[in-house]
DNA sequence: AAGTGGTCTAGACCACTAA
DNA sequence: TAGTGGTCTAGACCACTTC
């Protein structure tokens, strides 16, 4: 690891603070960058804060304050007397970061992690809504993916799914493909799934997805909108979810 | 300002670990404290962080920890140069944390805060549904109030809103309620809102509802229900919103 | 110029984990 | 027992606001 320069404004340099950055702020820099560039991969542990603190010429509680906002944004899992370590896309994170869907009686739990049907994975050139949304070059291809997701057998979300095909090569060769597809992104192809913003409507079921959830036509959907990014910060998968409320709902703390 | 007691454990105190509580821990909670027994009101500056450190005992970097947790739980407000404050309910707030829809073309902005028409205010004994909502005792009385909310004119939400009354005397007596009446809690009933949960679904308008959103009678409407929750830990109120989501969403930010 | 929050350091010690 | 993260301190200085 070769060593790397932070320097420490001088004042002279910050006069009138123009672009004033602090130290943490470009250590916290230094470290995604790393991440970005897989020197150290989910699971992995990071150097201690003390080594990092030597090997970037901060102090530790510079590095602590950098380490402690990638906690705060899920990059990374502070263990303490264990550890820092790069942040997995365990089931348990699917089922509490990335799956809002909370039955109306009793509690969410691991028994509460939708089944997948595949029912088909085709590409083709992005259309404009799919360039748009995933913020693609003109011509580029996509994996379409449709997929039906049960509880307990019962019928709970219809869903289609966009991927930039270039990030997830080969992706038609995985079989089957795993419900918690986060976790693929990650060991596959390499891409963190860190955040995703969500837009919810309340829509009519049109005929082909009433068919596949076994509802009328008409029947109230809750219409799901996600796009979700990488570490990167690139937008990286398109998804568009129906879903049956009639003994789920959606959860959203505001705070 | 009565000087306060806050010990710092001995080891002997901790051996085992049963309990332990760190310093700032501590230390935030005495501010909470202070701020439920309004010793500082809403838009009043806290002491400086030197000051407080000098008055608890402990370093300033200890009272910082603590703050900062203030902070982000949206309870307090810094502002570099000028001090610490107790945070208000805003409309910016009520915009930006409270109300989660936004147009689906353009941005949200200051020009989509919904106007609100008060068609109902009435008191009664509380329901068993409205004394599981808000943890009331038997017999307590409560609020129920029935709004309709439009944006430039156009019908957006119809809600009802439940409040203890014991908490609320005398709201009838308000004439006009204002839109954003979590500013009324904070100014005329001393209860601050600081977070709120929110479970969302996709159901059929009923008649009443339709007509009060002018809509047909079955239209998909995403209907929210919110609990909302005092500075002290307490749910205040329990809010029931159908919106009309044909040229709006709900935002959900996951992360 | 004075006062506030924000950053950074160096060092001590505690809590926790694993060997 | 050694190594990690977590807490706490005292002090210095910077950025920002107000007077």
């Amino acid at each position: 690891m070769s060593k790397v320069e932070i320097g420490r404004q001088t004042p002279e340099q910050n006069t009138r603070s123009l672009g004033f950055r602090p130290l943490y702020a470009q250590v916290k820099h230094q470290l995604l960058e790393r991440l970005i560039n897989k020197i150290w991969m989910p699971g992995d542990a990071l150097p201690s804060e003390q080594h990092l603190a030597v090997e970037l010429g901060v102090s530790q509680g510079t590095v602590r304050k950098a380490l402690d906002e990638l906690t705060d944004e899920n990059i990374v899992v502070r263990r303490q007397g264990r550890g820092t370590f790069v942040a997995e896309h365990t089931q348990e994170r699917a089922l509490f970061q990335y799956f809002m869907l909370s039955p109306d009686q009793g509690k969410k739990d691991d028994n509460h992690f939708p089944q997948s049907q595949l029912l088909s994975l085709d590409s083709g050139s992005a259309t404009h809504r799919e360039r748009a949304a995933l913020d693609l070059a003109a011509n580029e291809q996509v994996w379409r993916m449709e997929r039906n997701r049960t509880l307990q057998s019962a019928p709970l979300i219809a869903e289609k799914i966009v991927l930039p095909q270039l990030l997830f090569d080969g992706l038609d060769k995985i079989k089957p493909l795993p419900s918690n597809i986060y976790a693929l992104f990650d060991q596959i192809f390499g891409q963190s799934i860190v955040r995703a913003e969500e837009k919810l409507k309340a829509v009519a079921a049109e005929e082909g997805t009433a068919k596949r959830l076994g509802c009328a036509t008409g029947t109230p959907l809750l219409r799901i909108d996600r796009i979700a990014y990488a570490l990167s910060g690139r937008p990286v998968e398109w998804r568009i979810s129906y879903c049956l409320t009639d003994n789920f709902h959606y959860v959203s703390n505001l705070k």
